[in-house]
DNA sequence: TAGATTGTTAATCGATTAACAATC
DNA sequence: TAGATTGTTAATCGATTAACAATC
């Protein structure tokens, strides 16, 4: 598993070749050829052969891939064999709404905080949680090992938070706040720019629209 | 406009300029060249001219570009020009918390109903608009001219109901369950897998850690 | 062993960057 | 007019696909 430059375009395939491995093995399916994964995930089996043998051989030549070892070194490769440690930074209804999704906690995604900055919310109870204020976020951050914050507030105050707990040693973002975040470049940012997606579906529906016109 | 083939990247950055353009708008700045929007938004220069040249000239020679201007035209292009209709398929956290999102209604996107199959939901308010059963989603839909459905019920629900509003006449679909849909070919979706985005990060995460091993 | 399918090299395709002529 | 900066062509780089030898 030595990662040298592996390219964005790979690491971003390999959620979806794990959730698919994830479905093959609930039906018990023990093996599968790129060729079948290929037509099952409508992309090349070669690629798929490329994209896995970047991170080493998982397959067996004449028989396939084994579905549970190949789900387990994705899953690997993919950090989720450890446990991580998250806060969520606003405690609106998105916050909320990742708070209670259960599917993150089974992978190993413990939501350990919630802040904001509306004394009206302390002290609300969100899961097994009880909202905060923010600043509490330096005592708790360095208490509790919080590997991931997950901003869920409006850009201005996103910029100034991170840069917060960039101080407190927090070194990585997941980030909703509709803005570029600048981090030293140590610090991981990946950013949910809802918005730029729902610009690129009426994108799509406008192109479509007007091709029929021609 | 004639966009014939622009490719995925192309369009995906197109948000993110109009976002910089946003921000140079409401700081009262006029006129900008490719150079300095380059060092703004940290790409190169070629790469915004070839982007913007993909849709025709929006500059000028000796000048730059009118910042006004060229946000008015990616507005254009990303459709915002136009109002879109839509509903929310699943009252949770997540339905909710797009549903309050004051900023997609600013852009033109206005939220028409809500639709759940808990019961124990049905009537109750969110921003304007009351939590109707699934069963009314044929009627409303036909009724109210919808443009976009948003998914944000469990990926087996999903299925179902997508294709439900297909029949129905449902053209586009954004789609927050963690399944990729299998719809006629003329039906856009725009995913948001946030499950794969949160495992992006822990992929970088830990491979920076593994570095700092060596 | 023969058949199947990987791992990997080579070929192709597409996207990004560089360069510069056109022109404001 | 001279200077600046675009629009666009050409060069480079990287990612995807094809092909096939290695091997289970």
């Amino acid at each position: 598993m030595d990662d040298k430059n592996i390219s964005q375009a790979v690491i971003s395939r390999l959620p979806r070749y794990l959730r698919y491995l994830g479905e093959l093995k609930d039906s018990n399916i023990e093996r599968i050829s790129s060729q079948e994964l290929s037509e099952l995930m409508n992309v090349t089996a070669s690629q798929i052969r490329q994209d896995f043998n970047n991170f080493g051989g998982f397959g067996q030549q004449g028989y396939g891939y084994k579905v549970n070892y190949l789900y387990d070194e994705i899953a690997k490769i993919l950090g989720l064999n450890k446990t991580h440690h998250l806060i969520i930074v606003g405690a609106g209804n998105l916050g909320q709404a990742l708070a209670n999704y259960m599917n993150f906690e089974r992978r190993g995604f413990h939501f350990t905080g919630i802040f904001d900055s509306n004394e009206k919310l302390y002290g609300k109870k969100i899961r097994d949680m009880y909202v905060q204020p923010m600043e509490e976020l330096e005592h708790f951050v360095k208490e509790n090992d919080i590997d991931i914050a997950v901003l869920t507030i409006p850009k201005g105050a996103a910029v100034k938070i991170a840069e917060q707990l960039v101080s407190y040693g927090v070194k990585a973002y997941w980030n909703f706040a509709h803005i570029d975040l600048k981090v030293p470049k140590d610090i991981v940012v990946e950013n949910v720019h809802l918005s730029d997606s729902l610009m690129r579906l009426t994108y799509t529906i406008t192109r479509n629209e007007s091709e029929k016109e021609n």
